[in-house]
DNA sequence: CGAGGTTCCTTCGCGGTCGAACAAAGTAAG
DNA sequence: CTTACTTTGTTCGACCGCGAAGGAACCTCG
């Protein structure tokens, strides 16, 4: 009888040294007795695990803060040379690269276009050359009051990328992906990892985007489902707290569902009537051709949509319709506390709103009662700052590897 | 930053102690060396747990086993005078009720006509009487071999009760149930808990079911979703080895999905073309009646339908298709290892063929490929073998107040 | 300018789990 | 029958988290 029921609240933590950081990096805490607090957890472990993150040369002791009535605050910082990570966000044509600091913010962006369709050789050398030249004008050109030392160029502590198809974790490999021709098997992580000299995280990019806006949400969320509505239509649940991948890691397809409306374009998957098919930018752009306009690429949908084009605009209410229903379906069966809108399509207004009215109109009120529907908050950076903030916990985590490269 | 991304296997367990005791009763483990292999645990932690569980008098050590190229283990068994719990899976007009020893093994199951709608009072009292006439002859009764002393009485330790419609598992109340008048709100457990003078666990009864379906199969299952077709359609995931709630405790309604071939028969939810309206069994009763043919009940279409009458086969199959086709874009977006098909309907043959092919044609082969598509392998006594282990691994999750009572 | 209260942080002992080493009890093979 | 190997179970030291107690630093008020 291996039953195993939800205890009352289990809430599978990370580890607390990991997430000491994590609240100090972001400015939540700042002294051992904010991060008990926060944490929920005893003063002397936090006391315990504070020294050892010092010692290790993590955390640093910056002063004494405001007395809140008692004895002063001895200030918590991230020592601040402490280098910063490379996320990447590839896209079927373009990455969107990112550097961020340990502190988990944002430093320069830059969107390059990059052919999946060329091979992971080829897209992989061009991140990270991007990526190194990205972080050359020291990490702090953005964030301008950074009090890094000026110039000082800080160290690469590793690398995250999401990659636009199926990935297995464990071994860092791509997975028969659709739209990525000569990327099957593919050991991205061992390529990467062995060219940078830092680890490497690979996930698929909706799995990513699912993190960084499950926990970017100022509300506590327990589950929600993130959909990427681009070029293509993906999506991704967090249950729990926790990144569900799936048994076979195939989690989060909705894009093969059957929709109602669906015509007689066939899919790549090589049923009919599939959402992708009629839903997607790709599908979008299809159609507007069809009608005679002069459309490439999904950037041109937005563009011209949001110019308010009738033709245009009519086609990206009907995908989010579409998009919708299926949704309904995906939504009451979850009944998630958030749903999030993300990709190129998502940041259209009339897309969102037909989303939002099908879930309206066809969830069960218990499920919609208290259900948070909203474009991705982080924007179209949504993808790398998940992907960022990932790797970044992953090398704090261990603040001994932390110290060993310096 | 709070990022809190699934860690390698953390795996949110439940106390070692509770665990030791769920494997040996269910004869997965009966040795500490077993134990230790089972659970992934130390051996010295088991070892150190298990003179605990013999010292509270909860474990015996019962003789050696075989050899197995070495040392002969000692054998751990259940105390055999431990006691019995009440199991309950409440329908819409009967209840099946069954008594399980601490073991987790199946004693007498009986079935008794009860009118849910009658209300809460009524129905429960109905339970309690019947379940204590069920117990009286003593719970050996069915299972002849067990050594308990024959005769002896054994004492009620728990009751668990599975009930259609939702329920808010923390107050054990009934929320707003579509199908259960008078019963909103009603505190169910701590009715049942006075009267009883025992633990009572409620739960919904698709939940309930999941729980025994996922834990029961043979192979090892990290995600399931459980499917119980009879008058109603009700579902319930488990995503690693948790029961999935949702947000309010909605999760799992797929009836109400919106299903392409639907007809113009309005759902009581307000909608129309819900799955419900064409593939409950309640739908083909009225789908039959309406061909003139004389049925009144799901297990009158699930009788004829067992005898070949091919206008109840045809539509028991377009139910199956129906159902299938919601299921798909259920199993494309969790991608579970199993789904288990529970339910009066899922006893015909055309029904669950009619689901696996539409699954099996409408998902993606990288989710179908290892999925098992399965009927509820307990059987009819599914839902009472879920709430009954619930119920016996709550009681004995302490041994202390275990011996307490005896 | 003490006295008492408040806030911050550390010290110390406790419980649960792990891992390694070891003792106990078998089997198998020469 | 002896030796080697396998499996089982326990003992011991270690780590990590908790909680209680107490010391340190600071505020406020008489």
């Amino acid at each position: 009888m291996a039953l195993d029921p939800a205890p009352a609240e289990p809430a599978a933590e990370a580890p607390v040294t990991s997430r000491i950081v994590a609240l100090v990096s972001a400015g939540v805490a700042s002294s051992r007795a904010d991060l008990a607090r926060e944490l929920g957890v005893a003063p002397s472990t936090v006391s315990g695990r504070v020294t050892e993150l010092i010692d290790a040369g993590v955390l640093d002791e910056g002063g004494a803060g405001e007395s809140r009535g008692g004895r002063r605050p001895r200030l918590l910082r991230l020592r601040p040379d402490g280098g910063h990570v490379l996320a990447a966000d590839l896209g079927g044509t373009h990455a969107r690269l990112a550097v961020m600091d340990l502190t988990g913010r944002l430093g320069a962006v830059r969107e390059v276009p990059i052919e999946v369709a060329d091979g992971p050789e080829a897209a992989l050398a061009a991140i990270l050359e991007e990526g190194a030249d990205l972080a050359a004008p020291s990490a702090a050109s953005s964030a301008a009051s950074s009090d890094a030392a000026p110039g000082a160029r800080s160290a690469l502590r590793g690398i995250a990328i999401g990659l636009p198809g199926p990935v297995d974790v464990v071994t860092g490999r791509v997975e028969s992906p659709a739209r990525m021709p000569g990327w099957n098997g593919f050991a991205v992580r061992d390529w990467l990892a062995e060219r940078a000299g830092v680890p490497v995280l690979v996930d698929n990019d909706v799995n990513l985007m699912a993190l960084g806006e499950h926990f970017s949400y100022p509300r506590r969320v327990e589950h929600s489902v993130t959909v990427k509505a681009g070029s293509g239509i993906g999506s991704g649940l967090i249950a729990s707290g926790r990144l569900h991948r799936g048994a076979t890691g195939a989690a989060g397809d909705i894009t093969h569902s059957r929709v109602s409306a669906a015509g007689e374009i066939p899919c790549s998957c090589g049923k009919l009537g599939c959402l992708e098919t009629i839903a997607s930018g790709a599908a979008i752009v299809r159609q507007l051709r069809a009608q005679g306009l002069d459309v490439t690429t999904t950037a041109d949908v937005v563009r011209r949509a949001g110019d308010a084009e009738p033709a245009v605009t009519t086609l990206v209410r009907e995908a989010g319709r579409h998009l919708g229903e299926v949704l309904c379906t995906v939504v009451n069966f979850v009944n998630p506390d958030a749903v999030f809108l993300g990709g190129a399509l998502s940041t259209l207004e009339p897309f969102v709103a037909s989303v939002r009215s099908q879930l309206y109109e066809g969830c069960h009120p218990l499920v919609t009662k208290n259900l948070v529907i909203t474009r991705a908050t982080t924007g179209p950076e949504a993808g790398v700052i998940g992907a960022g903030r990932l790797v970044v916990q992953h090398v704090l985590a261990d603040p001994g590897a932390f110290l060993l490269r310096d």
